[in-house]
DNA sequence: CCGGTCACG
DNA sequence: ACGTACGTGACCGGA
């Protein structure tokens, strides 16, 4: 009877699960300080395997040691590898341990590795008609594809894979898997530290496998091939390639001492995996079997103890500790106009909650609340002051922000959801608002008081128990200050700021909108005529279509989906045909309708005719801030129909102005800071135009040449590209020059300025070691890319290393220079209010008299927020819109 | 719900 | 040889 074989690579996914888990490796040690990242994640992927696929048989293999018959035959064999983090290697004897306490033999094999194990194993399964699943994280594996046998490929985390079946194969490389043999005895392969023969890659190795048919068929006829260096190589390199060959094929006949009948599966042997699970300190495992965490703790960790506040009972309150966690309860993401569920506070000892918000307003609450005598913990700070503010309550006196701090401990842990947060910290005695509520349209705040009233207070449980490891985490990264300092004063200021919305005159918004709706009726009635029939616009498909197929202009760029009809496609076209510019015209026109008319005119507030954004402070990987419901930090600006909108924003009192001051290249400049370059330095202490001096330095102009506005623009363009981690392909894109051209700017560049070259080799180096790069205020951001096999994924990790101290500096020192300003304001008793921020930018609203006054505080408090070794420049400019706004 | 497109810094 | 400029959010169409 036909049966299912499970075979897994082990080392590699040991590798894959390691470095997933890389960020969080101080998370995952166990009582002896053993780290077991990589078991755990090694365990997550067999429960999602074994629950998705049922074997009846299974196996992990192993490689045995680093001598192999490869490195027999040839000696630089996964040569120059990095040495495997003892980190990853202490938690390998285990991986054995738990595999069988899972029940599933694993198995090495002197001299061989566990690819050809799992070659023999696959081969065998293949005669006796079994069906093989191979779970891989290295994409060599997939040469052994068959009818039979499927391999999945980790591809994110370890859990997602990509399944390789000889149809999908064949789809994604051209070859079969045998000829991919082939190609890699051609192209080498850089991670196995093999050759291939000289100047072939994986394009031409494919090309000439797929005319050839085989490595052999390509020799027997290279007579015939034309005479070229290839040819010349290819003839010199012979031996080397069928060696390579021999290399890259994955043994189907290494001598085992076991055969399938010894791969039964058993299934999990209970009470072994949870004596393991708790020498590894796996407490969501452990939970999930039921079971307590370790022996002493006998209680169910999940009940918890609370009270119903009431008006009779209001005393209970008095006996609180002056150290309490609260909750208000929203359960609508935007919490300027969500209703209120109820609310939590309490101590860690007594959980007192209710449905009644209205209780908030009672004087014992309230004091709790607003008094410095109390500290307070929560979870969002920003949404609570604003939610409490709604009713008439000032939190003050937040102590611990359980999400901003996680923020800041990692930016890529920035779930909303409290109980996702908490999973993420491995605490496990709280739900997710998702499991308690619901999702779509199923979501609501639970009936039942038991349930409702169990989880507000598991969540103000989960703040209160998170808070000192989460501190631990934050001295550990020196982010304190960052964290104290900045990030939680900034809180307070962005919740006045996103109260106080900004006013937003709806009819100007209406009456350019009918104006708008009439021009795109007659632009869409003359592109239907071009067209020659009616279709939708709006649909890339059927634009598609007219163009490429019916009207059969060339193809300049295809997307996944089909051909691409983006703005730099369409521009290539113009001259074929006049509908080009009409749907040039027709997107802009439609792009302000619907997302800047329709869509603000939907979110201002009946009550004030405002807008009120709310500021996302914990999502962005760099720090800066982004702002939703609507985004008022991208109001169009550059072309002049957009800029239009901007009419509309006006101050929220008669008599008042809109004020706006900016930071002149504040990006270029921490780049000069931080890099230290002394040109760049210089140019900017002589407070000179920088594209232009930069223009004057790579084209090497001598004093009396004049820099021609092309020079500028490409010197621009170059100065961008440094600060997004530089590639000559995207800056040949941008300026529209050759690769080559691009490649000779971005040389000079880093000849004049080798301050900046010497930190882009230093900041890539230091990212590959520590896995993260840092801000000006030791903000922290984890590259797990920056490991990669994948030349893409890598390139991208080593650009952001480059960018992120750029971007995330520049934005510490707006975050610094918004507190300042508040204090400021405060202080001069000014009315002028902050009101917005967008990026290198703040917006405010102030009374006409108080213009002089914030054209000279403003600026001063922007340029010293941050001493650098170079000046920040800011220029500032006011008017009766957002629109009109004049030096 | 995802991908393409386009608005901003 | 590989395939990209960095960071966002909103809207639309089409599975």
């Amino acid at each position: 009877m036909a049966e299912k074989l499970l075979l897994i690579d082990g080392n590699s996914i040991a590798f894959r699960a390691f470095f997933a888990m890389h960020n969080q490796i101080d998370k995952f040690t166990n009582q002896n300080g053993l780290h077991t990242a990589a078991i755990y994640g090694f365990k997550l992927m067999l429960d999602h395997v074994l629950a998705n696929y049922q074997p009846d048989k299974a196996l992990v293999a192993f490689d045995a040691g680093k001598q192999t018959f490869r490195t027999e035959m040839y000696a630089d064999y996964k040569g120059g590898r990095a040495k495997t983090p003892t980190e990853l290697t202490e938690q390998l004897p285990y991986l054995h341990e738990m595999m069988h306490a899972c029940g599933i033999k694993t198995y090495q094999l002197a001299n061989y590795e566990a690819d050809d194990i799992i070659g023999t194993l696959a081969r065998l399964g293949d005669q006796a008609g079994d069906e093989t699943l191979i779970v891989t994280g290295d994409r060599d594996l997939t040469q052994l594809v068959t009818d039979k046998t499927t391999v999945a490929v980790t591809i994110k985390g370890v859990t997602q894979t990509e399944m390789y079946t000889p149809a999908h194969f064949q789809e994604k490389f051209g070859v079969t898997p045998t000829q991919f043999i082939d190609m890699k005895a051609l192209m080498g392969d850089s991670s196995d530290n093999y050759p291939g023969v000289t100047g072939i890659g994986e394009k031409t190795a494919q090309k000439l496998i797929q005319e050839y048919g085989s490595l052999d068929g390509l020799y027997e006829n290279i007579d015939q091939m034309r005479k070229s260096k290839r040819k010349e190589n290819l003839v010199n390199e012979e031996k080397i390639a069928r060696e390579c060959k021999d290399l890259a094929t994955i043994r189907r006949d290494a001598p085992l001492t076991i055969g399938l009948d010894d791969l039964k599966y058993q299934g999990e042997q209970t009470e072994e995996l949870t004596k393991f699970y708790q020498e590894m300190n796996f407490k969501s495992f452990l939970s999930k079997m039921n079971v307590a965490p370790s022996a002493e703790e006998t209680t169910d960790a999940k009940e918890i103890a609370y009270t119903e506040l009431t008006a009779d009972n209001l005393d209970l309150l008095a006996d609180l500790d002056h150290h309490v966690t609260f909750q208000l309860e929203m359960p609508n993401e935007n919490y300027h106009l969500s209703t209120f569920a109820g609310f939590v506070i309490g101590d860690g000892q007594t959980w007192l909650v209710s449905r009644d918000e209205s209780l908030l307003q009672t004087a014992p609450v309230k004091k709790i609340l607003t008094s410095d005598q109390y500290t307070k913990d929560v979870f969002n700070a920003k949404a609570q002051i604003v939610g409490l503010h709604r009713l008439g309550i000032e939190l003050n006196y937040v102590a611990f922000d359980l999400l901003l701090a996680s923020y800041l401990v990692d930016p890529s842990d920035n779930s909303n959801d409290l109980g996702e947060l908490a999973h993420a910290h491995d605490y496990y005695d709280v739900k997710s608002d998702e499991e308690v509520y619901g999702k779509g349209v199923k979501r609501a705040i639970p009936t039942d008081d038991q349930v409702f009233f169990t989880h507000l207070a598991q969540k103000a449980r989960a703040i209160h128990e998170l808070r000192a490891p989460v501190y631990d985490q934050l001295k550990e990264h020196e982010q304190m200050p960052l964290y104290e300092d900045i990030e939680l004063p900034l809180t307070y200021v962005l919740a006045k700021m996103e109260i106080a919305g900004i006013k937003v005159n709806a009819q100007t918004l209406k009456e350019m909108g009918s104006k708008l709706k009439e021009r795109l009726a007659e632009i869409e009635q003359v592109i239907y005529q071009e067209a020659g029939e009616e279709f939708n616009i709006n649909s890339t498909k059927q634009l598609g279509e007219i163009l490429f197929d019916k009207m059969k202009l060339p193809v300049i760029k295809k997307t996944r989906t089909g051909y691409s009809t983006a703005v730099a496609v369409l521009e290539k076209l113009q001259g074929y045909s006049p509908i080009i510019g009409h749907i040039l015209e027709y997107r802009q026109i439609a792009k302000l309708q619907s997302t800047y008319i329709e869509g603000l005119l939907k979110v201002i507030h009946s009550s004030d005719q405002k807008i009120h954004t709310r500021y996302l402070q914990t999502l962005t990987a760099t720090g800066r801030l982004s702002s939703v419901d609507p985004n008022l930090q991208n109001i169009p600006v550059r072309l002049e129909e957009g800029r239009q909108i901007r009419r509309a924003f006006v101050p929220s009192e008669p008599g008042w102005k809109i004020f706006s001051s900016d930071y002149s290249q504040i990006e270029l400049r921490v780049l000069a800071h931080i890099t230290g370059d002394k040109n760049l330095q210089q140019d900017f202490i002589d407070g000179k135009d920088i594209h232009e001096s930069t223009a004057r330095r790579i084209f090497h102009l001598l004093p009396g040449e004049e820099v021609t506005p092309d020079m500028r623009r490409h010197a621009k363009a170059v100065n961008f590209g440094i600060v997004y981690g530089i590639s000559d392909y995207g800056l040949s894109q941008s300026i529209h020059v050759t690769r080559k051209q691009a490649h000779e700017f971005i040389e000079s560049y880093f000849e004049e300025f080798p301050g900046v070259k010497k930190y882009v080799t230093e900041i890539v180096k230091s990212a590959h070691e520590k896995g993260y790069v840092e801000t000006l205020t030791h903000r922290r951001r984890y590259l797990d890319d920056i490991h990669s096999k994948n030349f893409a994924k890598r390139s991208f990790a080593e650009r952001t290393a480059m960018n992120t101290p750029i971007q995330g500096s520049a934005a510490d020192i707006i975050k610094i220079a918004m507190i300042n300003m508040d204090k400021v304001l405060r202080a001069h008793d000014l009315k002028a209010r902050m009101l917005l921020q967008i990026h290198d930018e703040l917006v405010f609203e102030a009374p006409a008299a108080e213009i002089p006054t914030l054209e000279k505080l403003v600026p001063q408090v922007m340029d010293s927020a941050f001493k650098l070794d170079v000046p920040l420049k800011v220029e500032s400019k006011y008017g009766d819109t957002w629109y009109d706004l004049k030096k």
